[in-house]
DNA sequence: CATTAGTCTTTACAATGTAAATATGACAGA
DNA sequence: TCTGTCATATTTACATTGTAAAGACTAATG
């Protein structure tokens, strides 16, 4: 339950804080219960509000997950801005280990029946991460004949193939089936190895 | 509209034919509305039927739509196994053409939470089709020092994340930026190729 | 102090999925 | 042909969802 600062004011009307207290408690249930547990009246009970009090944040139940989604962006970008992104390899092992760590922010980001994409809010944060990618792309080696274009679809293509994989837990088996064993970060780190020394995949 | 080969008996009760009109119906409606419009209630309207029609065949919505996944499975696996697929590329193009001509089925047998991924029919299934793409993975050159399920991983991740790209219209931009000008199949075509001949990608 | 604008609640409503009980008709055995 | 049996489909009822509309309350502004 997340409040605001000092306590709320006498406990009557005017939250002070809503509009985090909301985005808090949405990406609490996004993560501990799964993006289908993200109802509006699930996520007002949980801060102590009528369904209604998120009229004037977001509109709609569609507003306040298209914010969260947008929040989501911005930290994907930082997360493959900052770290140790020196590389093409360190770029994309940013967006995985993201996409792990933050499994059900991730799949909210991408669900388009669920957000909306024309926010401008959204729209911008979004190609934000998109554009970071595509930069790391184009430095890497170019093959002739190709279109620019497609390198950065590969590119985008392999770390979110892997991430939405891993997420829905479809890359578990191969894991496991691993000798000697390793851990899923360490499988996925070796895949993004492979991808760039292996030349048929 | 789907209904049974002799036009209904009377227009009365058993239908004749609702399992397969069902998911006939429900299919109409995920390719033409997306699969948010995948409502219980639309669908057996539009079969005129009642509501708890269903409960015989498939017990509730989520047994519905897993029947419908599981039927998207075994196309996708007869599409990898058929056609002109006798290489690995062609396994890969199988698969991202049954996404981008099916994107709606596509997306309901990837998600989780609408269908029941524990139902028998549809985990043989999906991991049917699985099978089929890591028995390609494995004819292609291993690259030493990596376990061959990483192998499978990056093949699999490379293909669904262009599919799913592809499909949430993310690829758009990128392909329209393409010059000289290509479509969406030669531009994915042309990913293929590019994974599998240039090194770091 | 009065007004105004923004925040939150209340009430009401249409729509959803499904449990429970009921009705229908096909079909097998006499 | 009658009779029982059983899968199939309907009806009714209910809890739950998101939100439009109208009202209540508070903070800020003049």
């Amino acid at each position: 339950m997340v409040r605001a600062t000092t306590e709320r004011s006498k406990e009557g009307y005017h939250h002070g804080n809503l509009r985090v207290a909301l985005l808090a408690s949405a990406r609490e249930m996004l993560e501990t219960q799964g993006v289908g547990a993200l109802k509006l009246r699930a996520i007002t009970r949980q801060v102590e509000v009528s369904p209604m009090a998120v009229a004037p944040h977001f509109g709609n139940l569609r507003g306040l997950l298209t914010a969260l989604a947008t929040q989501g962006f911005e930290e994907l970008a930082h997360a493959i801005k900052t770290g140790k992104a020196r590389s093409l390899k360190d770029a994309g092992l940013a967006y995985i280990y993201f996409a792990i760590r933050n499994p059900g922010l991730f799949t909210l980001m991408f669900r388009g029946d669920a957000i909306d994409r024309s926010d401008p809010a959204f729209a911008g944060a979004a190609s934000d991460s998109f554009a970071l990618l595509d930069t790391w792309a184009g430095t890497s080696g170019k093959a002739a004949g190709f279109a620019p274009q497609i390198a950065e679809a590969v590119m985008w293509g392999k770390v979110h193939g892997l991430a939405i994989l891993a997420i829905d837990g479809l890359l578990t088996p191969l894991v496991q089936a691993t000798d000697p064993h390793i851990d899923l970060e360490q499988f996925l780190e070796q895949a993004l190895d492979y991808m760039n020394t292996a030349t048929s995949g």
